[in-house]
DNA sequence: TGGTAAGTATGAGAAATCTCACACTTGGAG
DNA sequence: CTCCAAGTGTGAGATTTCTCATACTTACCA
């Protein structure tokens, strides 16, 4: 995670990220721009994080660190959107690992510093009430809907979520888990993929993407309305 | 949709719902109780409900309706659990049903009254946000969760959410949209528990439950945190 | 009063997905 | 350096679920 001392930078994501709309008074002073490199942690299993995070780039995904010390996929997330709101809200909820898929770009606000304030900015309050209910409808709608697709279709869309640079690279087990299929079906669905030309493996744990427009097909009709 | 004037009920749910504590203030006086009976209506498609409702008892069913006039089943609310907030705080938003499955008690806020004051009070505003937080991270993890269930599991346990005095009697086309199985494997299944003698069949539509425990049995490991 | 749409119901074959069994690789922990 | 856990990889048969075809019933509308 590094800081990046650009103002300009800043003040431009801050404008075209209406980031200010969400407050009652004018934050950029007091916001810092952060830069987490693909692989990074946004927000480190354990450790509370400091900052109220806004993604304006990159993507990035949830992990759940379970009792057992496994690891479970939760979710992903896009800009923009907020991280870490739940640590502001709720100090003793359990913590969380947030890791970079892309080089991300957030805007940042320090909790300990401004954590009052906030919490008593009802404008504030109002913008993360809002999107956390527009959230959750939309996961829920979504969740219904992926039951009816296959793998195939599910997994399609799941390769252009988490890809990096062309570049497919999760772990099997973790994506089997996140999916809801065997291990075993994963591996198979994910061979057909490398037999019809979709993607092309290197060595044991990359794969590249070699045809995206049948990947993007595959997966269109999981976000499209049809009626 | 009733009104119950009976101070003492209204003040007793009041006192071991906390309600109290989601304001800034107290609002016993401003809110009323109200029940709905089993298969009635609390919010009404395409109608702006004219409360905030908190849901104290009875169980109710969320649906989605569509452009092209069908309804999709979306969610279920069980106490204590908000309803109406996203009105509330999005006048824009599409309305929604929301529908009785057992008879529901609610305490309710009229919403032309006391909007501006609800959506200035920050104690009510922090409320929300982590009722909605957690409902969120709850729903993305059973999703995730349900998914590699089998069908047999996820019907035991959706008949027992749905169920109403020992009787199930949902519409097979809509729960076989919202558990994301076909309309044919879904009556299979419900032969077999009719085979089984989980369930009985009465006419047409409803279904008695006749081996709860069974059901219980099969759905136990949905709710159950493993590890 | 007839027609049409939606819901219910069932059969049979096909496709998707799972389970189990086994083998190999890799990265730490001791 | 060795062992072990976790991840990867593959085969084969079993189970779950889907698709399609086909009827019958019910409610409602013209």
């Amino acid at each position: 995670m590094k800081k990046i001392l650009n103002d300009h930078l800043k003040q431009q994501l801050i404008n075209t990220n209406h980031f200010n709309d969400l407050f009652s008074t004018d934050m950029s002073a007091k916001t810092q721009l952060l830069s987490v490199p693909a692989g990074g942690y946004i927000i480190e299993n354990t450790k509370r994080p400091a900052y109220l995070f806004y993604l304006v780039r990159g993507k990035a995904k949830l992990y759940d660190a379970q009792s057992n010390g496994k690891t479970v996929l939760i979710d992903f997330f896009t800009p923009p959107c907020f991280m870490g709101e739940m640590e502001l809200l709720d100090p003793d909820s359990d913590p969380f690992s947030m890791q970079a898929i892309e080089d991300c770009l957030l805007l940042a606000l320090p909790i300990n510093q401004y954590q009052n304030q906030l919490l008593s900015d009802t404008i504030f309050l109002r913008h993360i009430c809002l999107y956390l209910a527009y959230k959750e409808a939309r996961d829920v709608r979504t969740a219904s809907k992926n039951q009816s697709f296959t793998l195939n279709q599910r997994l399609a869309a799941f390769i252009l979520l988490t890809e990096h640079n062309g570049t497919y690279n999760e772990k099997h087990t973790q994506v089997a888990q996140y999916l809801g299929v065997s291990y075993r079906h994963l591996l198979y669905v994910l061979a057909t993929f490398v037999d019809q030309g979709y993607l092309v493996k290197h060595g044991r744990h990359v794969y590249q993407i070699a045809n995206r427009e049948k990947l993007m097909a595959l997966s269109s009709e999981i976000r499209n309305e049809p009626e």
